[in-house]
Formats: C-alpha cells, structure tokens, sequence
DNA sequence: TTGTAGGCGTTATCAT
DNA sequence: ATGATAACGCCTACAA
C-alpha cells in the first residue's frame, strides 16, 4: 500500500485534484457535502500532502533547523539535549519539523544550500561569527540561543550579571580569596561569567589576582585540571566555577588533597545542571533558564520566518541564585 | 540574491538544464570543456539541487528521522544525548539529513505521513509496540536502538548479560546479600538487567528476597527513593542499580544514613555513564557502546533503504566491566 | 461550485 | 554530446 495522493482521493470522490485539493486546504469554496465526503475519504486513507510537492509549489518546507557545534553537542553536558528537546516540541506545537545539525567548521550546512529549512536556530557561543555572518548573507532567518552578536537576533543568558550574582554571593558569605575556573575562556558565556566575577570584585574593593584565575580543559575533567593548578600556586577561601560540570569536577580536587567543602572552600556553579543537586555536597549554582531560551527563540525565529525584515531583537535572561549546601552558611542570607 | 536554479546556470553557460543537470550529476556524457564551465559557474553560484524538487522527482528524500519518546528525551540523561550526536555525525558522513522528533503517544508521527523521511531510528525502549508495528505496516525502513521487538531490525545492548556480570562481580567480592534497584522495572532495559541479576543469584545458588528489590520513581531522584524505601526495610551489603543516575542518587541516600560505600554498602551501576567518573567515590558501572550502536544503526538502516526485502537482524552488543571504587577490593579480581 | 492548465526545480527519456 | 519534453504531487489562477 503506497502513500495516497490528491488523485487517488479524486478519483475515489469522483471530483478532480483541484477540488480535493481545495477542500483540504479549506481555501477556496467546495460544496459542503462533497467536502464531507473527501474528508472522510482522506481521514480513511491517512492522506497527509507529500512535504516535497507542497514545499516545491510553497516555497517553504515547513522545517527549522537545529545547529550547534559539534564539540558542544558532543560534550557529555546536558545542557543543550534540554535545549534540543524544549526547541523539538515548542516547533512541533507550531507544525514545524526540526533538522538536527551538528557543525565543525565554517562551510555552509547543506541544510541550508539544498533549501531544506526555512530558518535556524543557532545554539551556543561556539560557532564562528564568520559561519553565521555567510548565513546571514543569505538572509535566511535565524536566532542566536546562548549567544549573541550585532545584527544577528539572540536570547541569551545573563552571564555578566550571574557572574556578578555568584561572586558577590561569596562576598556575603564574607569571602576575600575568591577564585574563578573554567573549561576554557576560549568562549564567550565563559568569559562573560568571568567578567561578572571581576565587576563583582571590583565594586567589593577586592583586588584581581591572576594567580586566583585558572584554566583547566575542555570536558568533563576540565574542572579537575584547573583546580588542582590553582590549588598547586594559591589557596583561596572560595570559588566560582564557570559551570556545575566544572564545579563538580573541581570539588574531586580539592578533595584529594584533603580539603573540606565548604569549610576550607566553598564552591559556586552556573547551570543548575542536573548534576548540581549530586554533588557532595549539594552544589550552590546560577540557575539559567533552558527550555524558556528555547520557547522564546523558537517564537521568535517563525516571526522571522513570516515576517524577515525587522530589526534585531537581543533577549537577555536573568539567573536566579539556587542556594544548596557548597557554600555553607545559608542561614545568613536576608 | 536568490538560490540559484539550473536554468540559472544553464542561460549563463549557454547549454540547456538538461546538460547542466548531466554535468552536475555526473551521468551521462558531457563534453569535458562544457562540463568544467559548467562546474565552475556552479561553484561560483553556490549551487546545490533545491531538495525539495529533486526530492520529488527521485521519490527519495536522502532525510533520517530520529525518533525518540518524549519521557526519556526529556529526562536528564546524558545517555540518548550521545547516541543523537553519533547518529547524526554518521548519517552526516553518508550524505544524509537527520530529522529529530519527540512521540509523547501512538498516532503516527507526521515525519511520516508527509514522507519527510526514508527511514527511522526509533530509539529506546519506551516507544510502545503498537506505535512501532502501524510503523512496519507502513512498509517504512527503519532500526530499533537500544530496543528490540520480533520483526523489525534492531541494535542493543546486551543487558541481560550485563546485568549478570554486575551481579556475579559482587558475588565474587563476596556478598551475599545482594539488592537491586530501579528507577522503575516498567521499561524492557531496566527489566532485562534485572533478569540478569536474578539470573547471576540464581547460578550461584543465593536466594532472590524480594525484599532487596525496590522501584523507585522516573527522574534523577529515582535511585534516591528507591534506595531510602530498601533501606527501611532491609540492609544489604551491595546493591546493583538499573543505571548509572540511579546509583548515583542513590550512594545519597545511603550517606544520609550514616553508611559507608562500599564498606558497608557496595554499588555498582550500569551504562559507565559520565557522571560515574564524579560520584563520590567513583562509580564501578558496567560500559555500554552508545557510538557503536549509533554507528551499526545508521549503516543498517541505509542498507534497508537501498535494499528493503532482508530479513530482520539483531544486534547484541556486550557490555564491559568497569571497576572502579564503589565496590572495594578492585585487587582480589584476576 | 468545479475543472483545466500551468508551474515549482529536478531528473530521465527520448530524439536529434 | 545536447536539447526538448514529460513526469513527480501539489497549489492556484482562470475559465466554465
């Protein structure tokens, strides 16, 4: 049994294509009882319109895609798999498919030369500017998620300010000696949240040491490695992690070398990743909003789709402090 | 600037589409000088064939689906993440498209329907059987992944088998007083690892105590609830979680009474998830081949697509001990 | 209200 | 070796 046509369905009906291709899309008039009767013949056959023909006649096919680089997607990080999983559904909401793209360098996706997309979502800090600026060239529309650029529409998270929410957190907590790690400052979200550690020093009247900022690896152990060099130069009371997967992973450092948390040091993450609430113990962390990234840029990129000359529209974010147990004392905050 | 077309192509090179499409394609004869001006105006041009009108005409739409249940794309897990990303870098290498769906029920996915695929991999075990047989009426090439069902091709892991290892490795260590939890035994995976489990007591002639068998509920916390209930009703000196985020959850609950692992209480887990390496101590899990079976998947379906009429394959895939320190004495093994 | 016909971009089958 | 031309399935004037 192959997939029915509008011509099979004429034919059951006794009508021809144009009718029943009318009295399916509902433009156009039809008599009431024979657009009853290819209704139901249509419902009996499953009939839905070929993708191909309709998108080659409409000029648009009705799908987004999904991009992100492939050294994040790769990344045992679950991050964007909840990003993925809110954009999949919140399109799917609207009659929209979703292409799922990994890239690795700067040449065009073939989703977007072979015309099999009406727009993008473009996901994480991770992809070249000079990638999305050859797509913006081809004005197809897009949004950038977790990530921003002029020109280019975005819904970011608030990096700068959570930075500055984490460290002044430990600040509170009476700290001085506060530490900053991270995978890499290679990327934007990350040199952001460092960003929003120093302005948090700065307006304390701290000083910045570079001996109290360190930089570990790329992956799940990049906490670990950047941890264990700073703790091999300096001793801080406290630290901020640029995310919960190095937060965690530094807490094994400090561990090792036989250092209690938080009494010796105290741990702040960024995510409120799942892992956050797995630590030992429960890791303090800047709450980011996830799926409502991906409802948001979801709404905003079919806006686009039907609507492409507007100006850019830059969505920012705000965390939220989640206080668990890595940072001792939460009895003292008002 | 508008997507160029072949007629574009052809009025700049002088020749008509037909010898453009020849040249492009690669079959049929074309003069070499014509085809090296014609390759060159379509290098210059960006060209790519609309996918939507070539689509049409080949009856082939060179896109995968991906399709996933909803509860478990949503869950936390990194575990589907990982299967995605190869799956997609494969299907990537042999020049096809991947589409990314979530099912939350049984009617037929649109994917299909409006024949935006050529094939499926159906991932996980929480697809239900009716949804994956009107699927196979439909006559559509398609995988199971980390799944398996009489009738359709499909890639998993040996879990069974796994589960016996696990359980036979505490055995070896000498316990005897075994437990088992889950965050649920209402899915084929973590039902089969059970099964192994009882298998290995069984062959070593210890009793199965229903006692030492505990569900818990979906979700992060699951071995969290399922360990703190065992704990109130029976003390065993190990115990065997369905995965990995349930163990980990649940050496929480068991630190919350006061109890040492693995000197009062063993865990293993299951799937060497990347949070293994990160409890507290690190997790002995046993290791599934997420790639592997992403990569045999995608192969196997193309070889579907190509050639439809072959009778169903299954693939086991064994899982492989990994020791770590959650269960003690990794030296007394040979 | 309904049918006829043209066209979307590509491939494939014919002639030439 | 190349060029018309007819599909593929659908949509939409326009005509009846």
């Amino acid at each position: 049994m192959k997939r029915p046509t509008l011509k099979a369905i004429a034919k059951r009906a006794g009508v021809s294509v144009a009718t029943v291709s009318r009295a399916l899309s509902g433009r156009g008039r039809v008599d009431e009882a024979t657009r009853e009767q290819i209704l139901r013949i249509a419902e009996e056959l499953g009939y839905a319109p070929d993708m191909a023909a309709r998108s080659l006649v409409l000029r648009r096919t009705e799908n987004i895609g999904f991009l992100i680089h492939a050294v994040q997607s790769t990344s045992p990080h679950t991050f964007y798999g909840e990003i993925l999983t809110a954009v999949e559904q919140e399109s799917r909401r609207h009659r929209y498919h979703l292409h799922f793209a990994t890239v690795e360098d700067d040449t065009l996706p073939s989703l977007i030369k072979e015309n099999r997309v009406d727009g993008l979502i473009l996901v994480g800090c991770d992809l070249s500017p000079s990638l999305i600026q050859s797509l913006k060239e081809r004005r197809i529309p897009m949004v950038l998620v977790d990530n921003h650029l002029p020109g280019v529409d975005s819904i970011f998270t608030d990096n700068i300010g959570g930075g500055f929410q984490a460290t002044a957190h430990l600040i509170r907590l009476g700290h001085r000696r506060i530490a900053f790690i991270t995978e890499t400052l290679n990327n934007l979200s990350f040199r952001e949240r460092f960003e929003g550690y120093r302005q948090a020093l700065e307006a304390n009247g701290l000083p910045i040491d570079p001996e109290l900022v360190a930089e570990g690896e790329r992956g799940f152990e990049g906490g670990f490695v950047a941890m264990s060099r700073l703790l091999e130069r300096a001793r801080p009371t406290a630290v901020v992690a640029a995310n919960d997967p190095t937060a965690a992973s530094a807490m094994r450092a400090i561990r090792v070398r036989g250092l209690r948390i938080p009494e010796d040091i105290a741990v702040i993450g960024f995510d409120d990743d799942p892992i956050a609430v797995h630590t030992e113990p429960p890791l303090t962390t800047m709450r980011v909003f996830r799926s409502k990234m991906a409802v948001l840029a979801v709404a905003r990129l079919l806006d686009l789709i039907k609507n492409p000359e507007q100006p850019a529209l830059h969505i920012r974010i705000e965390t939220q402090l989640m206080v668990r147990q890595s940072c001792g004392s939460p009895l003292t905050l008002s």
